[in-house]
This record gives structure tokens, sequence and C-alpha cells, in this order.
RNA sequence: GGGCGCUUAGCUCAGUGGGAGAGCGCUACCUUGACACGGUAGAGGCCACUGGUUCAAUCCCAGUAGCGCCCACCA
């Protein structure tokens, strides 16, 4: 042992993870490393966070992104980027609503509506400072390499400006405007929602026909919502129907009502779903207004933002669901109802925050006219401005970019930014930017913008603009996306299409928000389960991270997210990446009690077990370099797990505690050393610590990212260890089957071209001594032989089976490849390459056949 | 109703036109001086089904079944 070694820190026998990561995640911070800077001369690197909810905690979904993000930042760090991983939190308009309301209905038994405006805001503004942002703390806990002195907010000053400016920009230019529609209508949360918000799902309702009229004018229309018939103004049939065309102008009387309404034609209608005939509710029904439209037809609102009758009648009063049923008895009793199917199954909307059922009503909204901005969205990926990771998730960006209705962007909530349009008393309109001062005695738009318009502009406005401020000029376009695919249409899309607007003086490459958009998917639970609160099958990444550490969550996520694919997660997954920690902490414990170094130079011509790590390291580091080119996490984790476990552990420390000379003690410095780089992205915390106790240097966050060395390329390296590994197992295999205890060293004789020395120690042999009788000989691989005394305990019939056995798959394999050489149709046609390979297997085969005969032959008794 | 995807070991998932893989679990043995959060050796699969293309199909094509996701104003 030398001096060097005594100087280093001992490491216990077993990684804690709970005693290095806070403090190692705080020196972190304080010393600047996440803090980019952008005059740094260096090339520049940036992402944005996907902003998560203020009113949000850490979930696993949140920890696979951000180890994603973290890993994808940290390397990039490494390899001399200046990088910005920029942080923040989304204002969540409707959520926020939800939360701080019932916290006062809890504590003080009011509601939204029992405050003025001004005293519920700044209630919200106390909610989110109070409770908001305990995920910022629990982003530290996982090790997010984020620069915090960059953090912003969707509420914040400068992101407000933006929002007004651009607000301005798409009103000016006409891209914003104001118009009366059916709506999605949450009458729970008595706003408005966008097509986006709405969940649409099967469910059984009923179907219930109805006859309208008296006599020889009358007609039967179906209905799965009998309640809106109050507010009908007009039965519609299809203009080509033969049963219907003689009533087509005529008028029917409204059951219940004392009104007339007429029959119509509309070629909307299809003849041959129910009876042909649709009852028309303009001011209810999204189609039924279309066809209002058309035809003209008055619009009656026959419900209250809550979703309350308010017909003047026996009905008024009643919820929707009451009245539905008490409309039908009405019905029933007055013998209007020809036929009900019951249940209908059919799909509803529901309101995607609360679940509430969604209320189409007529409504005066803001909306985006999305037809041009969408246009240049899709072109964007179209023309290969933004590549989509995976690929195969382009299709459904196209689906939904391509397919865009306008947006409806009012809120008729208080929490969030209040559309920035005025209105004088006279009901002139005009919109105002951040700079601007309205007339006084003009009012502002009572509405709020949806949540997702601020989050559009997250991936610019959290760099300053509509200032021309030198974050905008360095790190827009961001680098890269990595988001979830179920966010795709709610903001993927739509960060195109304000991005490509704000940025449209720019040129085209420049415009865009972000370079490449990877997808990844849903963590669900250990059965592949969503995971809900209702299924109680959630689990809390914390306790995880309490448990097991942050590296060992994040690598057991990492070791899942194949590119766009859900992941099922385990606790005994995290178990299992807990212990790749360990195992890395005592293979470095290894090197620093055997004197490892990374000090000095590497030898020029390495030997032996050497020479191959130094040919594998080389070999891995470049796969590790094109794996994330193509951001497969998956398989870096895999494939650094088994380097690290399967060759550094298992065979190359192995072979290196036989010589350790200060060749080899250079070689396992630089081995670790390089490996724990290669990890650290994924694993920071324990590679830190492992790291900075091997090297003695400052902080592997700030140290080089590997590259590959063509020099080391060694395949006769590779090939003398391969041949190695074959024959210990061999032995092994051997000694396992014969029932000899590990304990005993049996004395044996090596024969052929294999390190002997190495061969007796992984296999625990003894060298043959005096008297040595070889009582068994037994061929371990094409050239080398061993001959075993074993005092005649040698188990001949298990050795025979195992030999039997062996023979038969050697036997299988030669006639199979001889078979296919046989066919000339296979010669003849194979490529040459793939003919050469069956020869050669053939051959092998057929030398393992000999050697397998030789050592049958050579057993005892026979 | 449209579109997309999936079906490979007990479980969760990779994979490729030419010898079926990983993690966990399972079996046996082992306190070998980094690690029992460990080591060694194993068992386990008509690669959903049916046809087609091909010298060769788990992989390509068509169809069937089951599952999942997204979109959707058929009352």
């Amino acid at each position: 042992m030398d001096d060097d070694a005594a100087q280093r820190p001992a490491l216990p026998s077993q990684y804690r993870p709970a005693e290095v990561e806070g403090p190692l995640y705080e020196q972190w911070v304080e010393r600047g490393y996440f803090t980019a800077d952008p005059k740094s001369g260096k090339p520049h690197f940036s992402l944005v966070i996907p902003p998560p909810n203020v009113t949000g905690s850490l979930h696993i979904g949140h920890a696979l992104e951000q180890s994603m993000m973290d890993a994808v930042t940290r390397r990039a760090r490494m390899r001399g980027f200046d990088t910005l991983w920029l942080p923040g939190m989304d204002h969540a308009s409707i959520a926020v609503h939800a939360l701080v309301e019932r916290h006062l209905t809890e504590t003080e038994g009011k509601g939204r509506f029992d405050y003025p405006r001004d005293e519920f805001v700044a209630k919200a503004w106390e909610w989110k400072e109070r409770y908001g942002g305990q995920i910022l703390g629990q982003m530290r806990r996982l090790g997010d390499g984020v620069d915090w002195s960059r953090e912003r907010f969707t509420m914040d000053d400068g992101l407000s400006r933006a929002v007004q400016t651009i607000f301005k920009r798409l009103y000016d230019d006409e891209l914003i405007y104001r118009a009366e529609r059916i709506i999605n209508w949450c009458p729970r949360d008595l706003t408005a929602l966008s097509d986006a918000e709405v969940d649409h799902e099967e469910e059984p309702g009923e179907l219930i026909s109805i006859r309208y009229g008296e006599g020889d004018t009358s007609i039967v229309v179906a209905t799965t919502r009998a309640e809106t018939m109050l507010g009908d103004t007009a039965v519609a049939v299809h203009p080509d129907d033969e049963r219907y065309r003689h009533l087509i102008g005529a008028d029917v009387a409204l059951p219940l009502t004392n009104r007339r309404i007429p029959i119509l034609a509309d070629e909307h209608v299809d003849p041959t779903f129910g009876t042909g005939a649709v009852k028309v509710t303009p001011a209810h029904d999204p189609n039924d207004f279309e066809i209002g439209r058309r035809h003209t037809l008055p619009s009656l609102t026959i419900l209250d933002e809550r979703g309350v009758i308010t017909a003047p009648g026996p009905f008024a009063g009643l919820d929707r669901m009451e009245a539905r049923y008490a409309i039908v008895q009405a019905l029933r009793e007055d013998g209007r109802i020809v036929a009900e199917k019951r249940p209908y199954l059919h799909a509803v909307g529901h309101c995607s925050r609360c679940a509430t059922l969604v209320e189409p009503r007529l409504s005066l909204q803001w909306w985006v006219r999305v037809e041009s901005l969408a246009k240049a969205a899709g072109d964007a990926v179209r023309d290969g401005r933004v590549a989509i990771e995976p690929e195969s998730m382009r299709d459904r960006y196209f689906q939904w970019v391509d397919n865009l209705r306008d947006w409806c962007i009012s809120r008729q909530l208080w929490w969030g930014h209040r559309i920035p349009v005025w209105y004088s008393p006279d009901g002139d309109e005009e919109c105002f930017g951040p700079d601007d001062t309205p007339p006084s005695g003009w009012t502002q738009d009572d509405d709020v913008l949806d949540t997702w318009f601020s989050s559009a502009l997250w991936p610019f406005s959290t760099f300053g603009w509509p200032e021309d401020t030198e974050d905008l000029r360095t790190y827009y376009p961001t680098t890269v996306l990595i988001t979830g695919y179920d966010i795709l249409f709610f903001w993927v899309v739509r960060m195109m299409l304000f991005g490509l607007y704000a940025m449209k003086n720019k040129e085209a490459s420049r415009a865009v928000p972000f370079r490449t958009v990877v997808l990844h998917g849903l963590v669900r639970d250990s059965s592949g389960k969503k995971m809900s609160k209702s299924r109680g099958n959630v689990v809390d990444p914390l306790l995880w991270i309490d448990a097991y550490g942050a590296d060992a969550v994040r690598l057991s996520l990492l070791q899942g997210a194949n590119p766009g694919a859900d992941q099922a997660i385990n606790e005994e997954w995290v178990v299992g990446t807990r212990n790749f920690c360990n195992k890395l902490w005592n293979a470095t414990r290894f090197a620093l009690l055997s004197g490892a170094t990374v000090d000095g130079e590497l030898p020029s011509a390495p030997t032996g077990p050497d020479a191959w790590i130094l040919s594998r390291l080389h070999a891995v580091t470049a796969q590790v370099d094109a794996l994330y080119e193509r951001y497969e996490f998956a398989k870096i984790a895999d494939l650094l797990y088994h380097f690290a476990w399967d060759e550094v552990c298992d065979w190359y420390i192995e072979l290196a505690k036989l010589r350790l000379g200060n060749e080899t003690r250079r070689v396992l410095g630089e081995v670790l050393d390089t490996l724990l780089r290669l990890l650290h992205p994924m694993i920071p915390f324990v590679t830190e610590a492992l790291w900075t106790a091997l090297t003695g240097r400052e902080s592997v966050v700030v140290a080089d990212w590997p590259a590959p060395v063509p020099a080391w390329a060694n395949p006769a390296a590779e090939a003398e260890i391969r041949s190695l590994q074959q024959v210990v197992t061999e032995v092994r295999r051997f000694r396992s089957e014969q029932g000899v205890k590990p304990s005993y060293r049996i004395p044996a004789r090596v024969e052929g071209p294999v390190d002997a020395a190495a061969v007796r120690a992984l296999s625990r042999l003894a060298e043959p001594g005096d008297g040595f009788a070889g009582t068994a000989s037994v061929q371990v691989s094409a050239e080398v032989t061993i001959a075993f005394d074993l005092s005649g305990a040698i188990d001949v019939s298990a050795e025979r089976a195992r030999l039997t056995k062996d023979r038969a798959a050697a036997e299988k394999e030669r006639d199979v490849n001889a078979g296919k050489l046989a066919n000339p149709s296979f010669t003849g046609r194979a490529p040459e390459p793939v003919v050469a390979k069956v020869r050669e297997r053939l051959t092998a085969a057929e030398a393992d056949l000999a050697r397998i005969d030789a050592a049958l032959a050579a057993l005892p008794g026979v």
C-alpha cells in the first residue's frame, strides 16, 4: 500500500446516501456550478423546465422527467457547454382556484363569490407564498442542477409583460378576437374551458324518443338530453328523407310548453340515426347552434351557469339532472314517450380538472385564430427545424396541429392574467400593451387567460422577452425540450404556435422554441396500471429517496425510460439500483484500499486484463455518446450497469487483485475515474462522493466528459480475456456439478495457452504438488485441458451426464449448420458473410464435439 | 366512428431478416482479505394466433383475437 492511499479518507463498507446527498447539493449550488454564464465564451446549451404547478408536489412523473433533464444538462456541462437549465413554476389558474376555494370553505366557511375579486386574488397570492413551491425543495432532493438565479413564475412581472405584449400583437393582427359561440362550460368551476380541457368518455345514459305535435303533424325525435327540449326552437330532418318530406315547413306543438316550432330540412341530419328527426336547441348544443345559424333560428337559453333550469314553469330551479328525470316523467304522463333506451352508451364530456359534466353553453368569449399559426407550427416539424424524439410521435403531433380549431382563451376566473382589453363607457373596445395607460373611466375585461396561454410563452418569456436581453439572444432557441407525450397538445403545440409567432422576424431556423422535443412516457405502477389517487397506487418519490437515495430513484426511472414508452416502476426496482450504487461504492473502496491512482501516465503498452478493460472502456464510452444523442436513457443505464458490474467488478477487479503492480493500479484508477464520470449525469451524488475520494479533485460536476480513446481498442486482448473467462467458467461449472466444496482447492495442472495462475485463482485450484495424481482430465475449451487430482472422488456419473447433455447440444448445432450448408439455395443466395459464419459455426461445433468425446473417453471407469 | 400502438421467461420490459436477451423473482451451494445491498453455478420461452413473401421470419406483409392510448358535435 503506498502513502497516497493512506491519505485518502477510508470509506465505510456500505453506501449511506442520506449522509452525503444534502451537503453535496448545497455545495454545488454555492460553488455556482449550475449558474449559466452567457459571456463564458463556451458554446451554449439550454432547456427550460416544464413548469410544475405551484400547487404541486413532486410526483414520480416529475422525478422521471427531471432525471432525464438533469442527466442531459450535466453531460452537456461536462462536455464543456455553458449550460442553462431554467427552473420555475406555473400559476395553474384553475387548479389554484380549486385549492384556495376549498381552503376558504374549510377555514372560513365561505366560497369564492363571498369575496371581492381583489381580496380573493390576494388570498391566492398568500396561498401561493405559503404552500406553493414545495416542489422546489423537492427538486433539490432529487439533485436537479438548475440555475436558481434565473427561476421564474408565470405570474411574475416580466412574464406578465410578455403575456400582455403578445396578446396585443395578436389582437392587432386580428389573430385574437371575441365571439359568441357554444363553448365548453364547467358548471362547477363556472368558467369556459378549451377543447383540450374536456375529457370525453363513453358512459351509459339514456336515449329517449319523444313525439312532438299531434295527429298528422307529429314527429318523433330522439335525444339523450330530454331536459333541453324546453329550449328547442325547431325540429330538423334530412331534406331527402321521404318519411318527413311532407312535414318540412310545418309547425308542431312543443310538449310541456305552449310554443310551436318549425320542422325544417338540414343536410347535417343523419336519416339513419334514431328516428331521423332531431330536436334543435341552438343555445345548448354545438350542432344545433350551427343549424340555428343556418336557418336563423332564435336561441333560447334555458339553463343558467350552474346548470339550473331558468325556463319559467314547473321545472324552473331544478338542476339539469333532476330536470331531465322530471321532464321525462311529465312527458310520459302526457303519453309522449315513444321509446326509451336505457342504458344508452355515448360519449360525454367532463371537465378535466374537476370531472364535472361539461355543459355546452352559448357564450361571448375570446379566441385565438389558429389557422396560420398552426400551419407554421406544422411546417417547422415537417421541414426538420424541430426534431421529435422518438420519431413515431411526429404523427401524433401532426394529428393535433393539422386539426386545430380556434382556441378559447378566456376564463371566468380571477387568478391569472387578466385580459388586457378595456371598454369605454360607450362600449368601445381597445387592447392596451404593458406600457399603455387606459383612459380613466374605462373598465378592464373581467376574464383571465387560460393558464396555457402564458405557458406557451415559457421558452422565451423566461429569458426576458419582449426585451432584447442577452439571455434571450443566447439561449433561444432552447436546445431541447423534455416533456411527457400527454401534454403534447396542451403545451408543446402551443409553444410552437406562439414561439414562431413571437420570433417571426428572426431567421426561420432560429425562430423555433426548441431544436428537439423529447417525449417521455408515463410512469405506471408495478403491474402497468396508471397511478391515481383513487386507485391508491401513487408512490411518493420522496419516500423512496429517503429510503434508498436520490441516485437509486433516478437510476430506476432512467433504466425504464425507453423513448416515448410508458414504464412500470416498483420499489424492488429501486432496491436493485440502490444495490448497484453500493456496488460502485465498494468497487471504489477496493480501488482506494489497493492504491489505485489517477495520476501519472497510463502504461503505453498495457497487457492482459489491463489492455482488455481499457479496450472495453473505449468501446463503452463511444456507445454511451451515441445513445445520448438519441436520448436512449434506458439503454445507457443498462450498458453502464452491466459494464460496471459484469465486467469491471466481476472480472477486472478480480483479475487486478492478482497483479497489483503500478501499471494495474494506474489502469484501475483510470477505469473507475472514467466510469464514475460516465455515470455522473444519471447518479450525481454517489459518483461525486466516490470520484472526489478517488481523485482528490474538486468535483465531478465540472470534470471533463470522457472521450473515447481509439488507441485503446484491442481485439487481441479482448479475445484473450474472453478465452480466460470461458476456461474459468467451465472449471467452476465442473466444480459445481461435481459438488466440490468451494473452500476446497483442487490440485490441478492447467495445460494450454491461458494464464494458469489466473485460472487457478479464479476457480480455486491449487498448484499440482508432489504426488499429483491427475485422476480426471477435463477439456475445458478447444485448447485447454485441466487435470484434476480429486483422489478418486470424482462423480463419474454426474460428469458423464453433464458431458452427454453438452454433447447433444453440440451435435444439434453441428447438424443445423451442416444442414444449411448442404442446401444449395442457401449457399447460392445467402450473402457470403452469413455463409462464412455458418461455416465457422460448423467447425466450432465439430471441435466441441471432438473435445467432449475426448473428455468422455477420458472418464475413469469406462 | 376515425387514428396509433402493444402482445417475447413467473413479473416488468429490451431486441434483431441468419445462433432467443436483461432486471427482479426462483433453485443449489458459499461468512474467498471491496461489497450478503455480496459471490458461483443453474432452471425457465411453439417470441398471441393464421396465412403469405423469402434460401431463411420472433423480426417484413395480410388477416384474426385480446389489450391499451389518442382523437371525435351523430342527436
